[in-house]
This record gives structure tokens, C-alpha cells and sequence, in this order.
RNA sequence: GGCUGGAUAGCUCAGUCGGUAGAGCAGAGGACUGAAAAUCCUCGUGUCGGGGGUUCGAUUCCCUCUCCAGCCA
């Protein structure tokens, strides 16, 4: 989409720092696969949280929070201003409304609770916590699961933890970019044609380990089979650019539909001044 | 040239003992409270390769043609 570009510039125009909103951009070791800003950019604009978890560890949005929100904390008593940049809705989500007071995610439990069928969990649930079968969608293997796992920890039914998102929206401003389906898909192609030239292959060869969700990011183990010979690199491009636009799909529709930020197409402009200017005119829409 | 398989949704293929057909993937839309670049939900009319025959009725049986594989010459 281009929003690291444009980050940059609007926070030297905002005497800014730029804290990443992005669940996979947050590892390093693979700077690279997770399109992180060069930098040339990061030496413009101080960045945070990208590239600061080792890609070895486990990481989700309960561990964002907090480390986010010390960094917006520092940024604002160094009198600058706070621009969060990412495409995890979840992720922004989770600082612009708070989430649950639930514990960390317990390894061990949801290890356990792998080896059973999506059946068995659901039934598990039932006894505990029938409400929450009510709420969440049952048919999700993951949604039930989360939910089971916060039972079994906290002794506690999850749909009593689960609180309405609180903190109705903490004062920010923000803007969804999006672009003409067409001109991103040719945009993504680009990407990852890039992305081999500036040696993904290589980043991921020197690996020694990836944690369970590093592991995700799109790409990464079509990158493996590509290294084993069973993809060859067209394979790997065309899977990789196929999966990356289901992803902008996705998030097209969490941003649309989960946040009041307004949309700014960046087709209409033909260069990152123009696309400043505008994107500055939608930020001063009133706070959420 | 002969034989044997194929030819069905954008792709890979099921299927119809003859009553005009369905999965996966792709595509489109949607959901989303600690795995979120994840996970999940909804949406399937297509001359069933062309032509002819049998039949009340053929994509399904028969003949023939075309194309693609493989085998034999």
C-alpha cells in the first residue's frame, strides 16, 4: 500500500515518531519477508517496535499492548507526537479500545488442547462456560479454543472476562489507505519480486529457528519448500502474491468495518507529496 | 496407421445403473477481544468437446469426428 513511505513523511511534517502497528513486522530475522522500512527511512524517523522481538519468540497482541503503549508514554513526554503505522487491526484495535484482562496465553494448555477435535472443545466449553458458546462463532477452531483456554486458567468463565471493547476509543486520529484493486495487485507483485532481489531466500535460509508465529507470515513456508526444491521460485511468487492480496482484502474489510477512520485511496495521486497532503487534510477529521 | 484412456465451473477433478450435475482451489462478499500476514462464515447454470443415432427423455448408451495423453507398429 505504501504506508511506510508515507508514515515517514507526515511525521517530519508532525515532528513525529512512528510506532509500528504491524504483527509480523515486529520480528526481527526477517526484515526482509515482513517488508520492514529500509533504512534510509528509519533514518529519517525514529521507529518503534519493528524488528524488536527476535522471530525465535511468541508474540500476539497481549504482548503488544503494553510495549506500545510505553512507547506512545516515551514519545509524548518527549513532547513529540505518537504515529502508529501498521496493517494488524487487531493490533490497533487493542490500543485505541483496551482489551479483556485475561492472562498471557499458557503454552502448555493450548498444546494440550491441540490434540483435540474442534468437537470435543466446544463440548469441554459447553460445561464451563456456556455463555460463551452463545457469543463467539463456534464453527471457528481458534475462537473456541481461546475461550476454553481462558477457562481452564482463570478457574473463571471467559465470557465474564470478556469485557465490551472498553476505553470507548482513547482521542486519536487516523486514515485507511487503500488503492484500486488492480494498481495493488500490481503494486504487491512488484514487492515480492523485490523482495528476492534483496534476498529473502537468503534471510530465511539463515534461520536457525522461527517461533510458532513467525512462522505465519505469508510466504515463509512456501519459502521453505522453495529451499527443499518442491516450489520452484514461480510458484513461490504466484503463491505468495496470491495469498498477500487475500490479505489487503482482509484488510480492507477489518479497517472498513471495525474502525471510523476515514478511507484515503492513494490512486488519485500521482506522487508521496500530493498523498501527504491529502492524507494531512483526513487527519484533521474530528478525534475518535 | 492401430489400441487404450481422457475431454464436465477460471484450474484440478468427482458424478449421473439414462430424468440437464458437485467438491477442492481460484474469485466475490463478510466476521473478527491475547495465533490476526492467523482463523472462520456465505456465494456454484456450466452449449457436461462437435455432429448424428437409440429413447418420451442423453452429459450419461451406440456411431462418428476433433483434440490431448500413453502404448503398439
Amino acid at each position: 500500500m505504501g504506508k511506510s513511505a508515507l508514515a515517514v513523511e507526515l511525521a517530519e511534517v508532525l515532528n513525529g515518531e512512528i510506532v509500528g502497528a504491524d504483527a509480523f513486522q515486529i520480528y526481527s530475522g526477517l526484515e526482509i519477508l515482513t517488508a520492514q522500512p529500509d533504512a534510509t527511512l528509519r533514518q529519517r524517523v525514529v521507529h518503534h517496535l519493528i524488528g524488536s522481538v527476535p522471530c525465535q519468540e511468541v508474540f500476539n497482541a497481549g504482548r503488544y499492548l503494553p510495549l506500545a503503549e510505553a512507547a506512545i508514554s516515551d514519545i509524548r513526554a518527549r513532547g513529540k507526537v505518537p504515529i502508529v503505522v501498521g496493517g494488524t487491526g487487531l493490533y490497533i484495535k487493542a490500543l485505541t479500545h483496551g482489551i479483556s484482562e485475561t492472562p498471557q496465553v499458557d503454552v502448555e494448555i493450548r498444546e494440550k488442547l491441540e490434540a483435540f477435535s474442534l468437537e470435543e472443545l466446544l463440548n469441554q466449553l459447553k460445561g464451563l462456560d456456556p455463555d460463551s458458546v452463545e457469543t463467539i462463532d463456534t464453527k471457528n477452531r481458534r475462537r473456541v479454543q481461546r475461550a476454553l483456554e481462558i477457562c481452564l486458567q482463570t478457574g473463571e468463565a471467559a465470557s465474564k472476562l470478556r469485557e465490551e471493547w472498553k476505553r470507548p476509543s482513547r482521542p486519536c486520529r487516523g486514515i485507511v489507505l487503500t488503492r484500486e484493486r488492480e494498481e495493488l495487485t500490481e503494486r504487491i507483485h512488484v514487492n515480492i519480486l523485490q523482495m528476492l532481489e534483496r534476498g529473502v531466500m537468503e534471510e530465511i535460509r539463515s534461520l536457525k529457528s522461527i517461533g510458532a508465529t513467525a512462522q505465519e507470515a505469508i510466504g515463509y513456508r512456501d519459502a521453505v519448500l522453495h529451499l527443499n526444491g518442491s516450489l520452484t521460485r514461480e510458484q513461490w511468487v504466484e503463491q505468495t502474491h496470491r495469498a498477500s492480496c487475500q490479505y489487503a482484502k482482509r484488510q480492507l474489510t477489518w479497517f472498513k468495518n471495525q474502525t471510523k477512520f476515514p478511507l484515503l485511496k492513494l490512486s488519485a495521486f500521482s506522487n508521496l507529496r500530493d498523498s501527504l497532503t491529502a492524507s494531512l487534510d483526513s487527519l484533521t477529521a474530528p478525534l475518535e
